[in-house]
RNA sequence: GGAGCCGGGCGGAUCGCCGCUGCGCUCUUUUUGUGCAGGAUGGGCCUUGUGCCUGCCGGCACAGAAAGGCGGAGAGGAAAGUCCGGGCUCCGCAGGGCAAGACGCCGGGUAACACCCGGGAGGGGCGACCCUCUGACAGCGCCACAGAAAGCAGACCGCCCUGCACGCAGGGUAAGGGUGAAACGGUGGUGUAAGAGACCACCAGACACGCCAGCAAUGACGUGUGCUCGGCAUACCACGUCUGGAGCAAGACCAAGUAGGGGAGGCGGCUCGCCCGGCCGUGUGCCUCCCGGGUCGGUUGCUUGAGGGUACGGGAGACCGUGCUCCUAGAGGAAUGGCGGUCCCGCACAGCCUGAUCCGUCAGGCUGCGCGGACAGAACCCGGCUUACAGUCCGACUCUCUGA
RNA sequence: CGGGAUGUAGCGCAGUCUGGGAGCGCACUUGAAUGGGGUUCAAGGGGUCGAAGGUUCAAAUCCUUUCAUCCCGA
């Protein structure tokens, strides 16, 4: 299991509950970035690897923005964020301008990974 | 050629790599259960038997699960807004009255509708065409300002007659004036003191009767009555028709699991609101509210349907009937995607070519580069309505300009 | 899925039911009083009444459609 990841997305990687949803709100660290807010928690007990949730509010955009971005987020997850050697939750929500500004996965990409390159002293 | 109007259709195409969710195959691997036959023979029980129970090993068959593999499918014309109408499901028995709401010319279509089709009337537009639709002699109202007067009777300035104290009183009149969105038919004449449907002719309308056409709304015609009668029901209202309530978080099943509590209130509670009626419950106890506690998982409903396509037939049309044929998303913090290439379409720029030319340019084609490709995401399912929408195709029609 | 409320001047609101003049407070501008400021007094400006269409002689008000914001219930 560990190293390689593959390239798939299974419905384990992704947090799927509200009590999950509201555990990372309570207990994880915040980071902003230009069109997101990110919140970084620790595992669940015995678990490894990283998961991901993804909030986007009636706020952003009407449904197909909204369906985009968290497309265009999980796609940035399965490409690049479930390779980091490391252990977390990570919750992404979107900011308002991030429903106008056109994302494209590599804007994406680079914004996140940045973001959190730096939460852990990476590279 | 330009401008417009109506109806119908499309809503970029394709390839590669990676990914998601169902479905099918059962090709691998693992595993569970059942059955069959077999091999070594271990353990236990006694009634010591060709006994019974249990365990080990691999094999085959069937069924199931998981992972991989292969095959195939995967958002819309509006999926949207949630404005109507149904199906379906439960509550329940919907029986009556009131209330409330919706609809409102006539006929038809339909499961039903506020939708659609055809017809009628009124209004708008040169026209193709578009918009609107019960009732104002059942009641109750409103019509600001202006104006004498705003609804049925009346008379401010005028006009005319009479009287006298000579600018006032009484009477007649509704032609003329001005106001207003709207002023009690219009034009011309007879008539008169002045006038007036007072009377006459024509025109417009209303009402009644008759007759014809039409299923009907309604229309045409004739006769009579001088009858001339405002608007607003998209205010209340009246009349007619319809409506039981909730909604897939409906509902059903399985699994898990706490408490069998505490407090307050009512004798009743439920049936959309109210009344009658009905049903249920009543002390080992009903109902409502609050507090506290448990679970907040899985399966199903869930996609074959008033379904699509096509041919023929019926109909003026909406639509209906019959035959053949097709199967086309089922998610659940919510799949149907991400990245890249090629082509297509539109726009702008640059270059070249061709044609026209009033030498300013204009039209078309090719090449290159750049930008853009709308509105918008199924959540039980249908029929409509409304709203949003880059671009594009097809057909019918109208007006206008030019040419033959 | 079901239900409700609001939108009027820069801000907070009334007026909408029962249709005819668009208003109130704060803020703003000008002037007066003061040596100056504040306070006070006087005068004044500022409005697609969320948008579109309809009914009406006339619409912020009535009707229909639509947009935005907010709040409940399951």
């Amino acid at each position: 299991m560990q190293g390689t990841f593959g390239l798939s997305l299974p419905k384990e990687s992704l947090i799927r509950t509200s009590a999950e949803y509201a555990l990372c709100y309570a207990q994880g660290r915040r980071m902003h970035t230009r069109h997101f807010l990110l919140f970084v928690a620790p595992p669940a007990e015995g678990d490894e690897g990283v998961r991901l949730g993804t909030a986007v509010s009636r706020k952003t955009g009407h449904a197909v923005v909204r369906n985009r971005i968290k497309r265009v987020l999980r796609e940035c997850f399965r490409l690049h964020l479930r390779r980091l050697p490391v252990s977390a939750r990570i919750v992404v929500v979107a900011k308002r301008q991030a429903g106008s500004a056109a994302l494209r996965l590599d804007d994406v990409t680079h914004e996140l990974t940045d973001a959190l390159n730096r939460y852990f002293h990476l590279s």
